[in-house]
DNA sequence: ATGTCATTGCATCAATGA
């Protein structure tokens, strides 16, 4: 079973190129930021002609969570639970595949702009109640995987350059522990779970060539409860889609689970 | 490297967010 992430910065500019990312990867579940779509305007019939269910929430203009999934949801959850948020940034949904139960989370987690700025205020405040949220999540829910754009680079070796990359927006200490806490309520990092090459990156700036130089953090990720990361066989980065024409400014990470 | 990209509103570009 093949479960993806993407940031895909508007879905109407990228659509294509999500089609093809689902079929070339044969891709089962895939967990869509940034849509930039109110729910009217969701390409539902689309996927579904290709053997795909969808679940959205959006919103115009910004923001905006996805999931594709060739497995009917036996239930579907909006937001962050006893959070009122008025930003589409998580969409929930559990998949039952032979008799295993599977909770997919999918977060785009708020960008923060700056450590003084009004925005990190919340960016902290939202990740306290994520945090909440996935620790009564975890309870319902053995196998979880919790999947998106953290906007966090967990550490040193997630940025391109640490002189440039140190005590700003996306690498602060705060945003890290924020990070951690995560992983501590009993979830790993399934990109640690294998070896990969240095410096593995997930987005890259659209300016000043940082695709082509590799300028890259690695703020996309995919966590999972000791279950899920039990039977986790792969772990990989599609940097192809970035060298694509008209690219978003994420690649795409994606993981294979042995189905049970 | 604040030298890009996507969206919106009312415009044939400026403001905003990332």
């Amino acid at each position: 079973m093949n479960i993806a992430t993407w940031n895909v910065n508007s879905l109407k500019i990228r659509f294509n190129q999500v089609l093809d990312f689902l079929v070339k990867n044969n891709i089962d579940i895939l967990c869509l930021q940034e849509t930039k779509l109110i729910d009217d305007n969701f390409p539902h019939e689309e996927f579904n002609r290709l053997g795909y269910q969808s679940y959205c929430y959006g919103q115009k203009t910004y923001n905006g969570v996805a999931i594709i999934s060739k497995y009917k949801a036996i239930e579907v959850s909006y937001g962050i639970k006893n959070y009122i948020d008025e930003q589409k940034r998580v969409i929930s949904i559990t998949v039952n595949v032979n008799n295993f139960d599977l909770r997919i989370i999918c977060i785009y987690c708020p960008n923060g702009q700056s450590l003084e700025s009004d925005k990190f205020r919340y960016k902290m405040e939202w990740f306290y109640h994520l945090n909440t949220f996935i620790y009564n999540e975890l309870e319902n829910h053995k196998n979880l995987i919790l999947l998106g754009d953290y906007n966090i680079a967990p550490s040193d070796d997630d940025v391109y350059d640490t002189n440039i990359w140190q005590n700003t927006i996306l690498v602060s200490k705060d945003e890290r522990t924020a990070f951690t806490n995560l992983i501590n309520l009993g979830l790993n990092d399934l990109f640690n779970k294998f070896d990969q090459p240095k410096k593995s990156f997930t987005w890259w700036d659209y300016r000043n060539y940082s695709f082509l130089k590799n300028n890259g953090l690695r703020i996309d990720h995919i966590l999972a409860s000791n279950s899920v990361q039990s039977v986790c066989e792969s772990f990989n980065i599609d940097i192809e889609m970035r060298k694509k024409e008209r690219p978003s400014d994420h690649a795409p990470v994606s993981i294979r689970i042995k189905t049970i």
